[in-house]
RNA sequence: GCGGGUGUAGCUCAAUGGUAGAGCUCCAGCCUUCCAAGCUGGCGGUGAGGGUUCGAUUCCCUUCACCCGCUCCA
Protein backbone atom coordinates (compact mmCIF):
# COMPACT_ATOMS: atom_id res chain seq x y z
CA UNK A 1 0.00 0.00 0.00
CA UNK A 2 1.48 3.67 -0.88
CA UNK A 3 0.55 6.33 1.24
CA UNK A 4 -0.44 9.69 -0.29
CA UNK A 5 1.34 12.04 -0.26
CA UNK A 6 0.90 15.33 1.36
CA UNK A 7 -0.67 17.29 -1.57
CA UNK A 8 -2.94 14.34 -2.59
CA UNK A 9 -4.55 14.34 0.83
CA UNK A 10 -5.15 18.15 1.29
CA UNK A 11 -6.06 18.39 -2.43
CA UNK A 12 -9.30 15.80 -1.61
CA UNK A 13 -9.58 17.28 1.96
CA UNK A 14 -10.38 20.89 -0.02
CA UNK A 15 -12.00 19.72 -3.11
CA UNK A 16 -14.62 17.27 -1.54
CA UNK A 17 -15.09 20.33 1.05
CA UNK A 18 -13.63 18.69 4.44
CA UNK A 19 -12.04 21.56 5.37
CA UNK A 20 -11.44 25.38 3.99
CA UNK A 21 -9.07 27.89 4.61
CA UNK A 22 -10.69 30.46 7.31
CA UNK A 23 -11.09 33.47 5.93
CA UNK A 24 -10.47 32.00 2.40
CA UNK A 25 -12.49 35.22 0.47
CA UNK A 26 -9.80 37.70 2.45
CA UNK A 27 -7.08 35.52 1.44
CA UNK A 28 -7.01 33.23 4.48
CA UNK A 29 -5.18 34.04 7.93
CA UNK A 30 -2.76 31.82 9.34
CA UNK A 31 -2.89 28.60 10.78
CA UNK A 32 -6.88 29.17 10.76
CA UNK A 33 -9.47 26.19 9.18
CA UNK A 34 -12.92 25.93 8.78
CA UNK A 35 -14.47 22.47 8.48
CA UNK A 36 -17.34 21.82 5.72
CA UNK A 37 -20.05 19.58 5.62
CA UNK A 38 -17.67 16.36 5.63
CA UNK A 39 -15.19 17.41 7.81
CA UNK A 40 -17.48 18.33 10.65
CA UNK A 41 -18.89 15.45 10.24
CA UNK A 42 -15.94 13.09 10.40
CA UNK A 43 -14.14 15.45 13.46
CA UNK A 44 -17.44 14.95 15.62
CA UNK A 45 -16.99 10.88 14.45
CA UNK A 46 -13.86 10.72 16.20
CA UNK A 47 -14.90 13.08 18.93
CA UNK A 48 -17.78 10.83 19.21
CA UNK A 49 -16.05 7.34 19.24
CA UNK A 50 -13.36 8.68 21.96
CA UNK A 51 -16.38 10.05 23.84
CA UNK A 52 -17.58 6.64 23.93
CA UNK A 53 -14.83 4.65 24.53
CA UNK A 54 -13.55 6.68 27.39
CA UNK A 55 -16.81 7.84 29.38
CA UNK A 56 -20.06 6.09 28.23
CA UNK A 57 -18.21 2.46 27.97
CA UNK A 58 -16.50 3.06 31.62
CA UNK A 59 -17.57 3.09 34.87
CA UNK A 60 -14.76 5.06 36.15
CA UNK A 61 -14.56 7.93 34.00
CA UNK A 62 -17.38 11.13 34.16
CA UNK A 63 -17.23 14.26 31.47
CA UNK A 64 -17.26 17.91 32.36
CA UNK A 65 -16.90 20.47 29.99
CA UNK A 66 -15.27 23.44 31.24
CA UNK A 67 -14.85 27.70 30.21
CA UNK A 68 -12.18 28.59 27.58
CA UNK A 69 -11.46 31.20 29.90
CA UNK A 70 -10.76 31.01 33.30
CA UNK A 71 -9.16 33.28 36.12
CA UNK A 72 -5.33 33.84 35.39
CA UNK A 73 -4.83 32.42 38.70
CA UNK A 74 -5.61 29.41 37.25
CA UNK A 75 -2.39 29.58 34.59
CA UNK A 76 0.13 30.99 37.00
CA UNK A 77 -0.30 28.13 39.48
CA UNK A 78 -0.61 25.68 36.46
CA UNK A 79 2.88 27.15 35.20
CA UNK A 80 1.73 28.29 31.88
CA UNK A 81 2.18 31.97 32.86
CA UNK A 82 5.43 31.46 33.89
CA UNK A 83 6.84 28.66 31.82
CA UNK A 84 4.90 28.26 28.70
CA UNK A 85 7.27 30.53 27.15
CA UNK A 86 10.21 30.60 25.04
CA UNK A 87 12.81 33.21 25.26
CA UNK A 88 14.76 32.68 21.81
CA UNK A 89 17.62 34.52 20.27
CA UNK A 90 18.35 34.17 16.92
CA UNK A 91 22.04 34.79 14.91
CA UNK A 92 22.08 37.44 12.67
CA UNK A 93 24.80 35.61 11.02
CA UNK A 94 23.37 32.33 10.26
CA UNK A 95 19.67 33.04 11.07
CA UNK A 96 19.66 30.00 13.33
CA UNK A 97 17.02 30.71 16.12
CA UNK A 98 17.73 28.93 19.64
CA UNK A 99 16.41 29.24 23.15
CA UNK A 100 18.14 31.34 25.37
CA UNK A 101 17.97 29.50 28.81
CA UNK A 102 18.99 26.37 26.67
CA UNK A 103 22.30 27.74 25.10
CA UNK A 104 25.72 26.38 26.10
CA UNK A 105 27.44 29.66 26.35
CA UNK A 106 24.99 32.71 25.64
CA UNK A 107 27.38 34.48 23.07
CA UNK A 108 27.97 31.78 20.45
CA UNK A 109 25.79 30.58 18.39
CA UNK A 110 26.08 26.73 18.03
CA UNK A 111 25.02 26.53 14.84
CA UNK A 112 27.89 28.77 12.95
CA UNK A 113 30.34 29.46 16.05
CA UNK A 114 29.54 33.18 15.65
CA UNK A 115 30.47 35.06 19.20
CA UNK A 116 28.24 37.97 20.20
CA UNK A 117 25.79 37.98 16.73
CA UNK A 118 22.70 37.16 18.97
CA UNK A 119 19.56 39.33 19.01
CA UNK A 120 17.81 40.15 21.94
CA UNK A 121 16.13 37.40 23.87
CA UNK A 122 12.38 37.48 23.22
CA UNK A 123 9.83 36.39 25.12
CA UNK A 124 7.67 34.12 22.93
CA UNK A 125 4.75 33.22 25.37
CA UNK A 126 2.32 30.65 23.66
CA UNK A 127 -1.07 31.71 25.83
CA UNK A 128 -3.39 33.82 23.59
CA UNK A 129 -4.27 37.08 25.58
CA UNK A 130 -6.95 39.27 25.36
CA UNK A 131 -9.16 40.91 28.11
CA UNK A 132 -12.32 40.47 30.14
CA UNK A 133 -14.86 43.20 29.33
CA UNK A 134 -15.15 46.07 26.79
CA UNK A 135 -11.83 48.03 27.87
CA UNK A 136 -8.45 46.60 27.44
CA UNK A 137 -6.21 47.00 30.86
CA UNK A 138 -3.32 45.39 32.74
CA UNK A 139 -6.49 44.76 35.33
CA UNK A 140 -8.54 42.61 33.31
CA UNK A 141 -6.13 40.90 31.31
CA UNK A 142 -7.18 36.90 30.45
CA UNK A 143 -5.98 34.01 28.13
CA UNK A 144 -7.62 31.27 26.54
CA UNK A 145 -6.62 28.00 27.80
CA UNK A 146 -3.69 26.24 26.11
CA UNK A 147 -4.91 23.29 27.23
CA UNK A 148 -8.19 21.81 28.81
CA UNK A 149 -6.79 19.79 31.54
CA UNK A 150 -6.54 22.92 34.21
CA UNK A 151 -10.32 22.97 33.74
CA UNK A 152 -10.23 19.63 35.14
CA UNK A 153 -7.84 20.14 38.00
CA UNK A 154 -9.70 22.89 39.35
CA UNK A 155 -12.79 20.63 39.06
CA UNK A 156 -11.55 17.70 40.99
CA UNK A 157 -12.84 18.65 43.98
CA UNK A 158 -16.43 19.53 42.90
CA UNK A 159 -16.15 16.34 40.33
CA UNK A 160 -15.42 13.92 42.64
CA UNK A 161 -18.24 15.51 45.25
CA UNK A 162 -21.02 15.39 43.27
CA UNK A 163 -19.96 12.25 40.99
CA UNK A 164 -19.38 10.41 44.31
CA UNK A 165 -16.06 8.91 43.16
CA UNK A 166 -13.54 7.02 44.57
CA UNK A 167 -9.99 6.65 43.40
CA UNK A 168 -8.94 5.52 40.86
CA UNK A 169 -11.49 7.72 38.42
CA UNK A 170 -11.04 10.21 35.73
CA UNK A 171 -12.47 12.81 34.36
CA UNK A 172 -12.79 13.59 30.36
CA UNK A 173 -13.06 16.76 28.39
CA UNK A 174 -13.53 17.37 24.92
CA UNK A 175 -12.73 20.88 23.73
CA UNK A 176 -11.08 23.95 22.08
CA UNK A 177 -7.69 25.12 22.65
CA UNK A 178 -5.33 27.76 21.99
CA UNK A 179 -1.63 28.18 21.45
CA UNK A 180 0.33 31.04 19.92
CA UNK A 181 2.69 28.42 18.15
CA UNK A 182 5.99 29.86 16.75
CA UNK A 183 5.77 27.92 13.48
CA UNK A 184 1.82 26.57 12.72
CA UNK A 185 1.76 23.83 9.37
CA UNK A 186 1.27 20.64 7.81
CA UNK A 187 -2.31 21.80 6.68
CA UNK A 188 -4.49 21.03 9.76
CA UNK A 189 -2.04 20.04 12.03
CA UNK A 190 -0.16 22.01 13.88
CA UNK A 191 -2.75 25.08 14.33
CA UNK A 192 -2.89 27.63 16.46
CA UNK A 193 -6.82 27.22 17.29
CA UNK A 194 -7.18 23.32 17.83
CA UNK A 195 -9.53 20.42 19.22
CA UNK A 196 -8.23 18.37 22.41
CA UNK A 197 -9.42 15.42 23.33
CA UNK A 198 -8.13 14.94 27.22
CA UNK A 199 -8.59 12.74 30.33
CA UNK A 200 -7.14 13.01 34.02
CA UNK A 201 -7.01 10.01 35.60
CA UNK A 202 -6.78 10.18 39.24
CA UNK A 203 -4.87 7.34 41.16
CA UNK A 204 -2.84 6.80 44.52
CA UNK A 205 0.18 7.74 44.03
CA UNK A 206 1.63 4.13 44.06
CA UNK A 207 -0.58 3.21 41.60
CA UNK A 208 0.34 5.45 39.07
CA UNK A 209 2.95 3.19 37.05
CA UNK A 210 0.82 0.50 36.33
CA UNK A 211 -2.18 3.08 35.22
CA UNK A 212 0.49 4.87 33.01
CA UNK A 213 1.43 1.60 31.54
CA UNK A 214 -2.36 0.51 31.30
CA UNK A 215 -3.37 3.77 29.52
CA UNK A 216 -0.09 4.04 27.04
CA UNK A 217 -1.87 0.35 25.72
CA UNK A 218 -5.38 1.36 26.05
CA UNK A 219 -5.33 4.58 23.79
CA UNK A 220 -2.98 3.06 21.35
CA UNK A 221 -5.48 0.24 21.07
CA UNK A 222 -8.36 2.83 20.49
CA UNK A 223 -6.47 3.82 16.85
CA UNK A 224 -6.29 0.04 15.90
CA UNK A 225 -9.71 -0.83 17.16
CA UNK A 226 -10.82 2.37 14.33
CA UNK A 227 -9.68 0.79 11.70
CA UNK A 228 -6.06 2.74 11.66
CA UNK A 229 -3.20 0.99 9.87
CA UNK A 230 -0.69 -0.87 12.62
CA UNK A 231 2.22 -0.27 10.73
CA UNK A 232 0.99 3.91 10.55
CA UNK A 233 1.12 4.00 14.09
CA UNK A 234 3.80 3.44 16.78
CA UNK A 235 4.70 4.53 20.86
CA UNK A 236 7.67 6.45 21.16
CA UNK A 237 8.99 7.38 24.89
CA UNK A 238 9.96 11.20 25.59
CA UNK A 239 13.68 11.47 26.18
CA UNK A 240 14.69 13.90 29.82
CA UNK A 241 14.86 16.77 27.57
CA UNK A 242 11.67 16.30 25.85
CA UNK A 243 9.37 16.43 28.73
CA UNK A 244 7.09 19.20 29.54
CA UNK A 245 7.31 20.86 32.73
CA UNK A 246 4.59 19.32 34.86
CA UNK A 247 5.50 15.54 33.53
CA UNK A 248 8.11 12.89 34.68
CA UNK A 249 7.12 10.39 32.21
CA UNK A 250 5.75 10.60 28.22
CA UNK A 251 4.82 8.19 25.59
CA UNK A 252 3.20 9.89 22.54
CA UNK A 253 0.98 8.03 20.20
CA UNK A 254 2.87 8.91 16.85
CA UNK A 255 1.57 8.45 13.15
CA UNK A 256 3.49 8.00 9.98
CA UNK A 257 2.05 11.16 8.24
CA UNK A 258 3.51 12.07 4.66
CA UNK A 259 5.86 14.35 5.87
CA UNK A 260 7.17 11.90 8.98
CA UNK A 261 6.04 10.39 12.34
CA UNK A 262 4.36 12.89 14.27
CA UNK A 263 2.40 12.98 17.19
CA UNK A 264 -0.88 11.98 17.86
CA UNK A 265 -1.61 11.99 21.60
CA UNK A 266 0.51 11.71 24.60
CA UNK A 267 0.05 9.92 27.49
CA UNK A 268 2.02 11.56 30.51
CA UNK A 269 2.72 11.00 34.48
CA UNK A 270 1.75 14.75 35.30
CA UNK A 271 2.20 13.08 39.21
CA UNK A 272 0.64 15.50 41.38
CA UNK A 273 2.28 19.00 40.28
CA UNK A 274 -1.21 20.11 39.06
CA UNK A 275 -3.54 19.10 42.46
CA UNK A 276 -0.42 20.85 44.44
CA UNK A 277 -0.06 23.88 42.26
CA UNK A 278 -3.54 24.66 42.83
CA UNK A 279 -4.16 23.64 46.84
CA UNK A 280 -0.76 25.89 47.14
CA UNK A 281 -1.95 29.03 45.08
CA UNK A 282 -5.72 28.57 45.86
CA UNK A 283 -5.57 27.71 49.96
CA UNK A 284 -8.13 24.97 48.81
CA UNK A 285 -7.19 21.63 50.05
CA UNK A 286 -7.40 19.51 47.28
CA UNK A 287 -6.09 16.43 48.49
CA UNK A 288 -8.47 13.29 48.52
CA UNK A 289 -9.02 11.34 51.79
CA UNK A 290 -9.16 7.94 51.71
CA UNK A 291 -11.73 6.59 54.23
CA UNK A 292 -10.56 2.81 54.41
CA UNK A 293 -6.80 3.56 55.04
CA UNK A 294 -7.27 6.80 57.11
CA UNK A 295 -4.97 8.59 54.70
CA UNK A 296 -4.82 12.08 53.17
CA UNK A 297 -2.63 12.75 49.85
CA UNK A 298 -2.64 14.22 46.69
CA UNK A 299 -3.34 12.22 44.26
CA UNK A 300 -1.26 10.91 41.02
CA UNK A 301 -2.73 11.97 37.48
CA UNK A 302 -2.02 9.69 34.31
CA UNK A 303 -3.07 11.75 31.04
CA UNK A 304 -3.90 10.78 27.96
CA UNK A 305 -4.09 14.03 26.06
CA UNK A 306 -5.40 13.63 22.23
CA UNK A 307 -5.81 15.90 19.18
CA UNK A 308 -9.31 15.82 17.81
CA UNK A 309 -8.52 17.71 14.57
CA UNK A 310 -5.37 15.56 14.59
CA UNK A 311 -6.74 12.63 15.03
CA UNK A 312 -9.31 13.41 12.29
CA UNK A 313 -6.55 14.06 10.09
CA UNK A 314 -4.70 10.83 10.51
CA UNK A 315 -7.87 9.05 9.88
CA UNK A 316 -8.46 10.45 6.27
CA UNK A 317 -5.11 10.04 5.46
CA UNK A 318 -4.68 6.74 6.85
CA UNK A 319 -7.97 5.86 4.96
CA UNK A 320 -7.10 7.30 1.52
CA UNK A 321 -6.11 4.12 -1.28
CA UNK A 322 -5.80 4.81 -4.51
CA UNK A 323 -6.76 1.98 -6.93
CA UNK A 324 -7.51 1.01 -10.38
CA UNK A 325 -11.09 -1.59 -11.39
CA UNK A 326 -10.93 -2.10 -15.03
CA UNK A 327 -8.56 0.68 -15.99
CA UNK A 328 -9.73 3.19 -14.36
CA UNK A 329 -8.47 4.77 -10.84
CA UNK A 330 -10.88 4.76 -8.03
CA UNK A 331 -10.31 6.51 -5.22
CA UNK A 332 -11.68 5.21 -2.18
CA UNK A 333 -11.65 6.31 1.52
CA UNK A 334 -11.53 2.50 3.57
CA UNK A 335 -12.94 4.55 6.63
CA UNK A 336 -14.03 2.45 9.53
CA UNK A 337 -18.27 2.68 9.16
CA UNK A 338 -18.53 4.91 12.62
CA UNK A 339 -15.92 7.66 11.74
CA UNK A 340 -17.47 7.91 7.62
CA UNK A 341 -19.25 11.28 7.15
CA UNK A 342 -22.53 9.59 5.08
CA UNK A 343 -23.30 6.60 6.13
CA UNK A 344 -25.51 5.53 3.49
CA UNK A 345 -26.07 6.62 0.24
CA UNK A 346 -29.06 6.60 -1.73
CA UNK A 347 -29.17 6.82 -5.94
CA UNK A 348 -31.66 6.48 -8.33
CA UNK A 349 -30.73 4.09 -11.13
CA UNK A 350 -31.78 7.25 -13.26
CA UNK A 351 -33.74 10.64 -12.58
CA UNK A 352 -36.61 9.18 -13.81
CA UNK A 353 -39.65 10.76 -11.85
CA UNK A 354 -41.15 7.65 -10.35
CA UNK A 355 -37.69 6.43 -9.63
CA UNK A 356 -36.53 9.36 -7.67
CA UNK A 357 -39.76 9.49 -5.86
CA UNK A 358 -39.16 5.87 -4.32
CA UNK A 359 -35.76 6.99 -3.66
CA UNK A 360 -36.51 9.70 -1.97
CA UNK A 361 -38.92 7.51 0.25
CA UNK A 362 -36.33 5.15 0.83
CA UNK A 363 -33.62 7.72 2.18
CA UNK A 364 -36.74 9.12 4.29
CA UNK A 365 -36.98 6.33 5.98
CA UNK A 366 -32.92 5.49 6.64
CA UNK A 367 -32.42 9.25 7.99
CA UNK A 368 -33.38 9.15 11.39
CA UNK A 369 -31.03 6.29 11.87
CA UNK A 370 -27.56 7.56 9.75
CA UNK A 371 -26.53 10.30 7.69
CA UNK A 372 -27.63 9.75 4.00
CA UNK A 373 -27.33 11.31 0.93
CA UNK A 374 -29.40 11.58 -2.29
CA UNK A 375 -27.74 11.76 -5.97
CA UNK A 376 -29.39 11.46 -8.72
CA UNK A 377 -27.51 13.55 -11.03
CA UNK A 378 -25.05 11.97 -13.86
CA UNK A 379 -24.29 7.83 -14.28
CA UNK A 380 -24.48 5.51 -11.34
CA UNK A 381 -20.56 4.52 -12.04
CA UNK A 382 -19.70 7.82 -11.38
CA UNK A 383 -22.30 8.25 -8.36
CA UNK A 384 -20.83 5.31 -6.88
CA UNK A 385 -17.08 6.59 -7.62
CA UNK A 386 -17.77 9.96 -6.07
CA UNK A 387 -19.19 8.10 -2.43
CA UNK A 388 -15.85 5.75 -2.30
CA UNK A 389 -14.05 9.22 -2.33
CA UNK A 390 -15.85 10.32 0.44
CA UNK A 391 -16.17 6.48 2.30
CA UNK A 392 -19.64 5.94 2.50
CA UNK A 393 -19.76 2.51 3.30
CA UNK A 394 -22.84 1.72 1.71
CA UNK A 395 -24.63 2.64 -1.15
CA UNK A 396 -28.62 2.07 -2.01
CA UNK A 397 -29.42 1.50 -5.43
CA UNK A 398 -33.28 1.81 -7.03
CA UNK A 399 -33.33 0.59 -10.15
CA UNK A 400 -36.38 -0.07 -12.88
CA UNK A 401 -37.18 -3.62 -10.96
CA UNK A 402 -37.82 -1.84 -7.68
CA UNK A 403 -41.38 -0.31 -8.73
CA UNK A 404 -42.28 -4.08 -9.67
CA UNK A 405 -40.59 -6.31 -6.56
CA UNK A 406 -39.97 -3.34 -4.12
CA UNK A 407 -35.99 -4.41 -3.57
CA UNK A 408 -32.87 -2.56 -3.76
CA UNK A 409 -29.18 -3.08 -4.78
CA UNK A 410 -26.64 -2.62 -1.63
CA UNK A 411 -23.77 -1.93 -2.84
CA UNK A 412 -20.42 -2.50 -0.63
CA UNK A 413 -17.71 0.04 -0.33
CA UNK A 414 -14.79 -2.22 0.10
CA UNK A 415 -15.46 -5.43 -2.14
CA UNK A 416 -18.05 -3.66 -4.19
CA UNK A 417 -20.25 -6.54 -4.16
CA UNK A 418 -23.97 -5.91 -4.25
CA UNK A 419 -27.00 -7.73 -2.69
CA UNK A 420 -30.39 -7.53 -3.37
CA UNK A 421 -31.99 -6.11 -0.33
CA UNK A 422 -36.25 -5.94 -0.05
CA UNK A 423 -37.21 -2.30 0.95
CA UNK A 424 -38.64 -3.66 4.07
CA UNK A 425 -35.36 -5.66 5.03
CA UNK A 426 -33.32 -2.68 4.00
CA UNK A 427 -32.94 -1.69 7.56
CA UNK A 428 -32.19 -4.46 9.49
CA UNK A 429 -29.56 -5.27 6.82
CA UNK A 430 -27.85 -2.06 7.37
CA UNK A 431 -28.51 -2.32 11.02
CA UNK A 432 -26.32 -5.40 11.00
CA UNK A 433 -23.85 -4.03 8.64
CA UNK A 434 -23.51 -0.52 10.45
CA UNK A 435 -24.40 -1.15 14.14
CA UNK A 436 -24.90 1.12 16.46
CA UNK A 437 -21.24 2.59 16.35
C1' G B 1 9.56 35.96 13.55
C1' C B 2 14.04 34.72 10.07
C1' G B 3 15.89 32.24 5.38
C1' G B 4 14.37 29.79 0.76
C1' G B 5 10.32 28.57 -2.66
C1' U B 6 5.18 29.32 -4.61
C1' G B 7 0.36 31.99 -5.76
C1' U B 8 -3.82 31.87 -13.08
C1' A B 9 -11.36 28.38 -12.78
C1' G B 10 -13.46 23.64 -7.58
C1' C B 11 -8.80 20.46 -9.35
C1' U B 12 -4.31 19.92 -12.81
C1' C B 13 -1.95 23.03 -15.99
C1' A B 14 -1.26 26.67 -20.48
C1' A B 15 -0.55 31.75 -22.44
C1' U B 16 0.58 36.98 -23.14
C1' G B 17 2.87 44.49 -21.84
C1' G B 18 -2.90 44.68 -26.03
C1' U B 19 -10.34 40.66 -25.57
C1' A B 20 -6.80 34.89 -20.37
C1' G B 21 -7.32 28.96 -22.98
C1' A B 22 -7.62 23.49 -22.22
C1' G B 23 -8.61 18.87 -19.71
C1' C B 24 -11.04 17.05 -15.51
C1' U B 25 -14.92 18.42 -11.90
C1' C B 26 -19.68 20.68 -11.27
C1' C B 27 -24.72 22.13 -13.28
C1' A B 28 -28.84 21.56 -17.08
C1' G B 29 -30.92 18.68 -21.14
C1' C B 30 -30.94 13.79 -24.13
C1' C B 31 -30.30 8.35 -23.38
C1' U B 32 -35.00 1.89 -19.25
C1' U B 33 -28.16 3.63 -17.75
C1' C B 34 -25.16 -1.03 -11.98
C1' C B 35 -19.36 0.81 -11.39
C1' A B 36 -15.38 7.55 -14.01
C1' A B 37 -13.91 9.63 -19.07
C1' G B 38 -21.48 9.05 -24.61
C1' C B 39 -23.92 13.61 -27.07
C1' U B 40 -25.44 19.02 -26.59
C1' G B 41 -25.18 23.29 -23.79
C1' G B 42 -23.80 26.14 -19.33
C1' C B 43 -21.42 28.32 -14.67
C1' G B 44 -16.62 29.77 -13.40
C1' G B 45 -10.31 32.58 -12.95
C1' U B 46 -4.98 35.93 -12.77
C1' G B 47 -4.81 35.96 -3.80
C1' A B 48 -5.33 41.54 -2.13
C1' G B 49 -3.75 46.78 -2.46
C1' G B 50 -0.76 50.43 -4.74
C1' G B 51 2.83 52.15 -8.56
C1' U B 52 5.02 52.54 -13.71
C1' U B 53 2.36 52.53 -18.51
C1' C B 54 -2.12 54.74 -23.54
C1' G B 55 -2.87 49.75 -21.62
C1' A B 56 -0.43 45.21 -16.25
C1' U B 57 -2.20 38.56 -15.12
C1' U B 58 2.88 39.77 -17.06
C1' C B 59 7.43 44.91 -14.78
C1' C B 60 8.14 47.34 -9.60
C1' C B 61 6.61 47.96 -4.28
C1' U B 62 3.61 46.47 -0.20
C1' U B 63 0.53 42.95 1.90
C1' C B 64 -1.96 38.15 2.59
C1' A B 65 -1.66 32.94 2.26
C1' C B 66 0.65 28.18 1.36
C1' C B 67 5.12 24.78 1.14
C1' C B 68 10.39 23.50 3.10
C1' G B 69 13.82 24.56 7.26
C1' C B 70 14.70 26.68 12.42
C1' U B 71 11.16 26.02 16.83
C1' C B 72 6.97 24.02 19.35
C1' C B 73 3.46 20.63 20.78
C1' A B 74 -2.49 17.76 21.09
Amino acid sequence: MTAPSFETIVNLATKRGFVFRASEIYGGLRSAYDYGPLGVALLRNVKEAWWRSMVQLRDDVVGIDSAIIQSPQVWEASGHVGQFNDPLVECVSCHARHRFDRLQSPDQCPTCGTRGSFTEARDFNLMFRTHMGPVASDSNLVYLRPETAQGIFTNFENVRRVARLKLPFGIAQLGKSFRNEITPGQFVFRTREFEQMEMEFFTHPDHADGWFEYWVEERHQWYLDLGMDAASIRLRSHTEDELAHYAVATYDVEYRFPWGWDELEGIANRTDFDLRQHSKASGKDLRYFDQAAGERFFPYVIEPAAGATRAAFAFLIDAYHQETVRDAPRTVLRLDARLAPIKVAVLPLSKKPDLVEVTERVAAALRPSWDIEVDVTQAIGRRYRRQDEIGTPYCVTVDFDTLDDEAVTVRDRDSMAQDRVGIGQLRGYLDERLGAG
